[in-house]
DNA sequence: AATATTTTTTAGGTTAATCTAAAAATGTAT
DNA sequence: ATACATTTTTAGATTAACCTAAAAAATATT
């Protein structure tokens, strides 16, 4: 049985390495992880001890089959609960995170699959992230920020790239919303901003990095 | 914050007091937490600096207002996540009770709220047992053991006193679910067994034992 | 290639929760 | 009241997860 630090740090290599480079360094975990460098070198020779990544001194950690199963047993776990949370308890997206931090940690095969078909086989949490199936398989996921559509191009928002509390609170308030349709109207040269109609309707103005932020497909 | 072993000690001392005596013993403690007296002991000083108890070495401990607060929440928490598995779930109440030991330790007041209403303010948990408000308060319980119903005498089976599963599993296979109208039809002097007749309808035979932990009102 | 900088690991400590074994206090029985 | 038994506490270790400071390895810069 693992803890849910072990489980944390594998859902952090996880992220890292699906988000760029093949070996995840130190510190990088360190940073993901609010820790310092020699707590994560302990826990590497841990996990690597335990089979679930492998590790090199001063070569960096690879998730390993077994780890990844365990990473993505935990994602699908948070993400599910975010579906819970927003979907039958009324919570707003920026809300749910935290809380999911902590379910995803309770351990029981047979509530998952029972949530799972509560909540109707959902293939994406409140984010748009996708939710991997009971063998930890997800399709494959094409999107790309709304940053690279060109002017008069049109694109469906399915994603947050960024899922912090004030970004979505920005998009709530802005009145985007996952589903909608995004059309570029201007790209301003200057600092790349941007003025889009959302859903043939109401245009507004977005930042370069919100534009960054904003996933579509 | 407290952490999870500090709120299941406080769970513990306030369910041992509730059922019997004052002053709960460091051994009564630890048969219930499964853990030695001497790390008992330890923990007793931390909960009694944290003014969670009032401890007096060799005298046994008793919980303080605010420790009983603490232990009501959690206790909230634990029963309306079994209101949950069960209505919304499908699980059986045999099922539930090792889930709930680990929700009931989820950090989130909002979460708890949202939970109370979506189930619509359960007032009771699948097992007959009373889920307190946010202030800690339940209505005043009356119930009696099955076994203290004379002869000819009729009672509505509102909970179990034993809800371990294979108890529950007992009482669906004959059965015998919470809300049925129990009507004592013979009581055997012998072996304190009975025969008892469940919704006017048919007609079983029940232990003494059994008889002790079905609750009537 | 030698030196400086950065990254990572090791060494040694801390805290929470547990344990075993021994000592101390309390309770019971002649 | 004294001896015996039981309960409880203390003493000293252990494990997981963290920390700081120092050493070692890897990388970058002259
Ligand atoms: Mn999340
Ligand atoms: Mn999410
Ligand atoms: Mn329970
Ligand atoms: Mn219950």
């Amino acid at each position: 049985m693992l803890s849910f630090t072990e489980e944390n740090y594998l859902k952090a290599i996880y992220h890292i390495s699906e988000s760029g480079a093949n070996d995840v360094s130190t510190n990088a975990l360190a940073e993901e992880m609010k820790t310092k460098a020699a707590s994560v070198t302990d826990m590497l020779k841990k996990l690597s001890q335990k089979d679930l990544v492998e590790y090199k001194k001063y070569k960096g950690v690879k998730i390993s089959k077994l780890g990844e199963a365990v990473a993505l047993q935990v994602i699908r776990k948070h993400r599910l609960w975010e579906v819970f949370l927003v979907e039958r308890l009324q919570f707003n997206w920026d809300e749910v995170h935290d809380i999911a931090e902590q379910l995803e940690h309770i351990k029981s095969p047979l509530l998952i699959k029972k949530l799972d078909a509560y909540l109707e086989h959902p293939k994406y949490d409140p984010h748009g992230d996708p939710i991997p199936d009971e063998n930890g398989q997800f399709g494959p996921i094409s999107r790309t920020p709304l940053a690279e559509l060109q002017t008069n191009s049109t694109g469906k928002f399915v994603a947050v790239k960024d899922s912090s509390s004030p970004f979505l609170q920005y998009l709530d308030k802005v009145g985007l919303y996952i589903g909608a349709t995004i059309l570029v109207l201007e790209i301003i040269e200057f600092d790349g901003s941007r003025e889009i109609e959302v859903d043939g309707q109401n245009k507004i103005f977005v930042s370069q990095q919100v534009a960054n932020n904003l996933l579509i497909h």
